[in-house]
DNA sequence: CAAACCTGTATTATGAATCATACAGGTTCC
DNA sequence: GGAACCTGTATGATTCATAATACAGGTTTG
């Protein structure tokens, strides 16, 4: 029911407007340059920059004007939800977003070797994967694969995942959990993670994933969640430490939130980037074979 | 010489291989379908699995033989830097593993509204704009766009921001920073990025944007830092925290590697020596954020 | 009002991406 | 050796993104 392709040249002057947008270098409200400049400036012909004005349109960045021009949207439709380091959402949810999980699929599998790796399983074990997807005021934001050893997936049901946090169900079994590694990593849409999320494949996604161990040092949860960087960040306050030799920043554990600014606009995660026109300097480096 | 343009199916099929990699359900030394088999799997012709197939293989993920097949490559020549939550390199740049930094662009602009407001600014009151990349082992893996007020940037010069990290000189210019703000997120990269990073056009990025402030509350340094996914990842330690009822993660401090070769995981700061400066614009330097 | 913009829409033409097909040469396995 | 795979390569047809151009209608400005 999608186009489903993405012309090139197009999606290319997508992203530019729409890093100038996000950076803020065309503010809300501000008009951009016609589509014939906007054609002559990138050397495209102007079909191709109104391609790329409706993709800014259908992710609301932009407004158009029949005879007055293209603005940048006013209001900011889209605020993502703030997550803290250790991935617990901040206070946004409890005052009165609601949060939804959907079961995805279910099964037993034999894990791949990195999974079985990183959960310390020998070769034939088998684990329980799932897939779920978690939504925010109905709009989906997380894709989440999990893969826990089939002796600890056992003891639930598939419909008690479906209800319940995993971590929650894992520790009832009796297992303990007490330590866990996680990397922040970024990547592609593929095309499951693109269908489930609503979004079109090849869109960037911010990615975690966390493997928590047992007290013994066993794995007992390989997970590995995508995120709509659009709807869901990571946000955390750091605070300067040690002494002159040796200062470094680190997390500030705690209230965080204490001082409140005038415009408090805190949550801008900001994307984008270069802007105007960064010196000639800059595009020299650029030699690309 | 660069076909410049990625074409589309088969760019829907290198990430859907690639994904399949990276996940490990293709695990390394591994054969994937012959290239008839993924044509009809995926409804194209055979000349598109090629295209996608070369990309994976420009990019080292697997290795075609003639005859036989095309298989996963086994050692993952990329690996990526660990950093640390506080964005500190960990110890694989203490290894042996040396970062340059070069300056791309410096001057004095009108700054965003989005970076104005981060920083508390005035209407009118200008900033300071430099744009970095920095490269392990000669490779880039971020790029750097910093502001900073133009009253703590005129304390030093642009040769003196090439050589010494920004918030070394922020703080000898008087200022004192107690306190910062960041936000993890995704995004794609766009053609300024893209180019020094040596990446095609809409690869995804991981992007960190940090504020840090001094004790009045004052902004003193907007950064919105991209990185490579490839190149660069942040790795965090969680241990469990609460009690039973508000059970939770909490990063770890201070771990280093528990399980093997206990080293000082405190990074050795740099080292003096700096480039020499070939040109005016790709001056390398060594240096630390 | 009129000139000069703007977006919306349609036209045809061109070039690129893809398809369908065929064949050459290497590898694997019986 | 030989059948059955595989990758590498080439061909022409077809689909589709893009280019180039023209025109309709609304908005802004003098």
């Amino acid at each position: 029911m999608k186009s489903a392709v993405e012309p090139l040249k197009a999606r290319r002057i997508y992203l530019l407007l729409r890093d100038r947008i996000v950076a803020g270098e065309l503010p809300p409200g501000a008009r951009l340059p016609g589509e014939p400049a906007l054609a002559a400036e990138h050397a495209v012909s102007r079909v191709t920059v109104r391609r790329a004005l409706d993709l800014l349109e259908k992710e609301g960045l932009v407004q158009r004007k029949p005879g007055s021009g293209t603005f940048v949207h006013d209001t900011r439709t889209v605020r993502p939800i703030v997550a803290d380091l250790s991935n617990v959402l901040s206070h946004l949810i409890d005052m009165g977003r609601s949060t939804d999980v959907r079961l995805l699929s279910f099964g037993y599998v034999l894990p791949s070797e990195a999974i079985a790796a990183s959960l310390g399983l020998q070769p034939g074990e088998r684990v329980q994967r799932s897939v779920r997807v978690r939504l925010i005021d109905g709009e989906p934001f997380s894709y989440l694969t999990t893969h826990v050893p089939e002796w600890i997936g056992l003891t639930y049901s598939e419909a008690e995942l479906a209800a319940r946090p995993l971590l929650e169900l894992i520790e009832r079994s009796g297992v303990e959990t007490d330590r866990a590694t996680q990397a922040i990593n970024a990547t592609l849409a593929g095309p499951d993670a693109a269908a489930a999320l609503d979004l079109e494949i090849g869109s960037p996604l911010l990615t975690l994933t966390r493997i928590v161990y047992e007290p013994s040092g066993r794995g007992v949860e390989h997970l590995h969640a995508q995120y709509r960087p659009d709807r869901y960040s990571f946000h955390m306050d750091l605070v300067r430490t040690g002494n002159d030799g040796e200062r470094r920043w680190s997390p500030a554990l705690g209230r965080p939130r204490s001082s409140d600014k005038s415009k408090t606009d805190k949550t801008k995660t900001d994307k984008g980037k270069s802007g105007e026109k960064p010196t000639r300097a800059a595009r020299v480096i650029k030699q690309r074979s």
